[in-house]
DNA sequence: TGGCATAAGTGGTCATACCAGTTGACAAGA
DNA sequence: TCTTGTCAACTGGTATGACCACTTATGCCA
């Protein structure tokens, strides 16, 4: 049994998340612009604190523009949110997860993973690659046990992330993980091969502790060249369905 | 002369951009609490509401988690921000550029870019080869300017961003263009030989419209090249000075 | 020692004003 | 006819004061 901390939300979450929904689905169509504030309180039924509050979340969201006397206007998410939306497109209005996002997820994992095993190579600490060694160290210790493997893996790219000392990198695996954690459990058996392929990070560890960047970059890029096989077999499967 | 918009913030802006600021440079350590609202009210000599709507934004941007009863509590930025945080991270507290976060940017652009080409390659509808097309007729018609041959090379990428399909590397791009746009002036220097490889781009453009990603993705990969070699030279500059 | 009330401090909610910017209708003037 | 100014009816922004709900530390009590 594994227990959770149950799920606290206040009057502003809320209202937030129906007007996230509402603009990610495409029920408020961007130029357009919100219903008022006084408007939405009788809607929603709070008092206007929290419909400004939660507006104001929409515009550090980037989805929608806040002018005074004029309203608050619907953006384009497509072209003004960031990349922490993307746990919201996760699920589509019929509850099933959008495959074009987990697509695109991996597609930018892939895409950053190898050139981040690059310059951890060049530039992580010596702590760092200690801390990468002794983490493939477990994973070998681990080997067989693929969900005990799959959060190894994580803190594996974590370190790796860190050491590559790029801000951007960082905060764009932030994004990332939160997406990664709502279908974790199903990329358990897509990833599969990736993740029991202690193997390579085994030589991305090593890479990484002699320096040697364009190792640790070709064999990063086979790495995760495997989860991409994995997901694309998974999704073919699920089209043929 | 350029006329601007005037620039128009909110008290909650305000609020906003300090407690950010405070945050980001360290003054309020990650695992502490802020001042209550109460407190921040007082020192600020705004109304509560306007303190509410900005730490609302600050939870939103990943910069703090809010406990009823206990208080809002400083977040590790760098574990729990998303990309949209870039911009702020681009000037440091003296007001010069933090050429370390330069430095994440242009990583990840050249990450990203190579295989956003060959993704175009493979999945551009008819109308956005024919566009990406037409823009760099366009370039090789204005050659030779390199401020107005900027404008449209972030043109090119943005079509190719949205021909690859993948709102992964959409959303990352734009928040890399908001840091971008902010030091835009100086990189048409550091970035000129490639803002100039008018020729890569129309090759890029010819493998997009004939569907060959891996031309795409090794031009693409040559183009961002000459950007990072640029931004190499001008960092080695500056650290001689 | 362990459990429980309590008080003080925190964020969350609410109602009600009023200020300030935007917009469109419309009348007065050129 | 076209322009200009005024005004009324919106919109969001700011302010106040009260009260509710949750957390934490204190200290008493069994």
């Amino acid at each position: 049994m594994s227990l959770r901390p149950v799920a606290r939300a206040s009057l502003s979450d809320h209202v937030f998340e129906q007007l996230t929904t509402e603009i990610v689905e495409g029920r408020f169509e961007p130029g357009t612009a919100l219903p008022s504030e006084r408007a939405l309180c009788e809607a929603l039924q709070v008092n206007r604190g929290a419909v400004r509050e939660a507006v104001k979340r929409l515009a550090q969201a980037g989805l929608v523009d806040s002018q005074h006397g004029s309203g608050h206007h619907v953006l384009d998410f497509r072209r003004s949110a960031g990349l922490d939306l993307l746990p919201r497109l996760l699920f589509r209005a019929d509850g099933d997860v959008d495959l074009q996002v987990v697509r695109s997820v991996m597609e930018l994992r892939s895409a950053v993973g190898p050139d981040a095993a690059g310059r951890c190579a060049e530039r992580a600490t010596a702590a760092q690659q200690a801390a990468v060694t002794a983490l493939v160290d477990d994973m070998e210790r681990v080997a067989g046990d693929t969900a005990v493997l799959q959060g190894l893996a994580i803190r594996f790219w974590d370190l790796v992330i860190d050491g590559s000392d790029n801000i951007a990198y960082r905060l764009a695996y932030n994004a990332l993980s939160e997406v990664y954690d709502q279908v974790r459990p199903a990329l358990i058996e897509v990833l599969g091969d990736e993740i029991r392929d202690v193997a390579r990070c085994r030589q991305i560890a090593e890479a990484i502790q002699s320096r040697d960047a364009t190792t640790a970059r070709e064999v990063a890029r086979a790495l995760t060249d495997r989860g991409m096989q994995g997901m694309r077999d998974a999704l073919a499967l699920l089209e043929d369905r």
